[in-house]
RNA sequence: CGGGGUGUAGCGUAGUCCGGUCAUCGCGCCUGCUUUGGGAGCAGGAGGUCGCAGGUUCGAAUCCUGCCACCCCGACCA
């Protein structure tokens, strides 16, 4: 079955798809550009849910909930906001339906149109910013830290499983801050809570930066970013975090009375990882078995496999096991325990590594005889020979390792994939060829940007934080610069 | 919305040019026995109005017309 399993040479797209859906995370659904969510792919996602809600009320931060639908009016109150979803947005016109006259089936019932359409969320920012004029009067009630998962719909043309689909589920956090410094202190802080997750979670080394003009946010002032390397070369932008000085109080009139008695306008920002970070987590670590899933982000640690003849043989194996289970689950590793009859022990080691369970052992008679166990590692396929005593001591130990060693070769192929260039042939076969990112000079214009991406569809992913200044000429236009940004081709 | 392509069983496919035992093969599924330390073997079995609707013909998966759906490339994409 190996055989048909396409390889991230020949196609990545197709390695990509293959990996989706072997490994039981997703599937296409009914509904154009919208997927399914298995159980597997959920329970991922549900771990990422669970560490990322901590993070954040470790920060500070509440959950709250707003409406899916906002009125239309909404929309259209920021400017530069509307511009850049207007293109697409679900819009619901009516609220009923009825049989047709002609029996032809299920029609629209034009009678029942609403006064005003309602938009299908792309983002929360209009009706949060309506609800938090009413929560705001006073520098007392300030600042308000809060956080909504949610789904969200843009209706994109094109779309692939987890990296852009037009349903998807995310987490959008909505902060309002009494002055600009605390919102910008508030929306690095949520960028380094992104990072910290993407690098000691996901095992995924992103570079951190800012976007140009052209990249920002509708309608924030500045917008903060992970981006991540995919195997194919390509950037991945992983998670943004905006700050939305005060365009969004401007434009839903929300004022504070500050302790000097004087109204002012609230700052705010705005941040949001979503069910992308599935998909960065595939592009970046699998390989041609399958799914390689970092153990702390793993839902199923350890996988034991039975190796019986005869069910007497599998009764006295599982007893065995539920001891190991019981002593790696008093560690806190989480086990599953495959005594399923109806598989052969080499079609479950297969299917388990395409899950991408980190660590599997197996378990037999000749173990059973020498008090040993086989344990195979997903990463790099080892295969050891433990004894059962200490078990639970070197199988965390080893799971350790695994994450470790997994960020590390994410990290070396991405430092592998960073390429400085001073020229516009370089820049240019660097793209076509090594791929990856590309740290370059730039006018800092927004032409400039335009015609590049034009010329190479490669865009400025961000300026890097802390970057270092450098005297340099663009590499389009000529024109002087004083440091260079990364460019890649992205998702 | 442009340019290209594809619709045959749950999935992947042969056959379409040149109409006539053509509905093919693999995977999967079901039953039984043997198996079980890397994706089992054998035997038997179930499953398809060949995307839909017309037309041509003695006869259509195959030719013609229309429609529908999906895919790829663009356009679009914080």
């Amino acid at each position: 079955m190996s055989k048909d399993f396409s390889t991230r040479e020949e196609n990545y797209s197709q390695w990509y798809n293959d990996i989706v859906q072997k490994a039981g995370l997703a599937e296409n659904s009914a509904v154009r550009g919208c997927m399914v969510i298995k159980p597997y792919g959920y329970s991922i996602w549900e771990m990422m849910q669970k560490v990322l809600d901590k993070m954040f009320k470790d920060t500070g931060h509440s959950n709250a909930y707003f409406p899916l639908f906002i009125p239309k009016s909404f929309f259209s109150k920021e400017a530069s906001h509307v511009d850049g979803f207007a293109k697409e947005c679900a819009v619901v016109t009516h609220y009923r339906l009825k049989n047709a006259e002609d029996g032809s089936g299920i029609i629209v019932d034009e009678t029942a149109k609403l006064e005003e359409e309602l938009i299908v969320r792309p983002t929360s920012e209009t009706i949060i910013w309506h609800t938090y004029k009413g929560w705001i009067q006073s520098y007392r009630d300030l600042p308000i830290l809060v956080n909504q998962w949610a789904n969200v719909v843009r209706w994109e043309m094109r779309t692939r499983m987890f990296l852009r689909t037009a349903e998807f589920l995310w987490q959008e956090g909505h902060t309002a801050h009494a002055t600009q410094e605390e919102a910008i202190e508030e929306t690095k802080k949520m960028l380094d809570v992104y990072a910290d997750f993407a690098e000691n979670w996901l095992a995924l080394p992103v570079l951190k930066g800012v976007k140009t003009a052209n990249e920002r946010f509708a309608g924030a002032l500045d917008t903060y970013c992970i981006e991540a390397l995919m195997q194919d070369g390509k950037a991945l932008q992983a998670g943004t975090s905006h700050f939305l000085g005060q365009n969004f109080a401007k434009a839903f009139d929300v004022k504070f009375v500050s302790k000097e008695n004087k109204q002012e306008f609230v700052w705010a920002t705005s941040w949001g990882v979503s069910t992308r970070l599935m998909g960065a987590l595939i592009m970046a670590h699998s390989d041609d078995k399958g799914l390689v899933l970092p153990p702390k982000l793993a839902p199923i640690q350890v996988v034991i496999v039975p190796i019986y003849k005869g069910e007497e043989q599998l009764a006295e194996i599982s007893v065995k096991v539920q001891e190991i289970k019981k002593g790696l689950e008093a560690k806190g590793i989480s086990v599953k325990y495959d005594d399923r009859d109806t598989f052969k022990p080499g079609f479950k080691f297969a299917d388990w590594e395409f899950k991408g369970v980190p660590v599997r052992i197996a378990i037999g008679p000749r173990d059973l005889e020498n008090g040993t166990v086989e344990v195979a590692r997903r990463d790099t396929f080892e295969k050891a020979v433990y004894q059962i005593a200490d078990i639970e001591n070197k199988i965390e130990h080893l799971l350790e390792q695994i994450q470790k060693n997994i960020y590390q070769k994410a990290l070396d192929f991405r430092e592998s994939k960073i390429t400085k260039v001073d020229t516009w042939e370089e820049f240019k076969d660097v793209l076509d060829n090594k791929t990856g990112f590309v740290s370059a000079h730039w006018d800092g214009t927004s032409e400039t940007e335009e015609k590049i991406k034009e010329e190479t569809k490669a865009t400025i992913r961000c300026i890097p934080l802390n970057n270092e200044l450098e005297a340099g000429v663009c590499i389009y236009s000529g024109k002087p610069s004083t440091q260079r940004v990364i460019f890649a081709r992205a998702y």
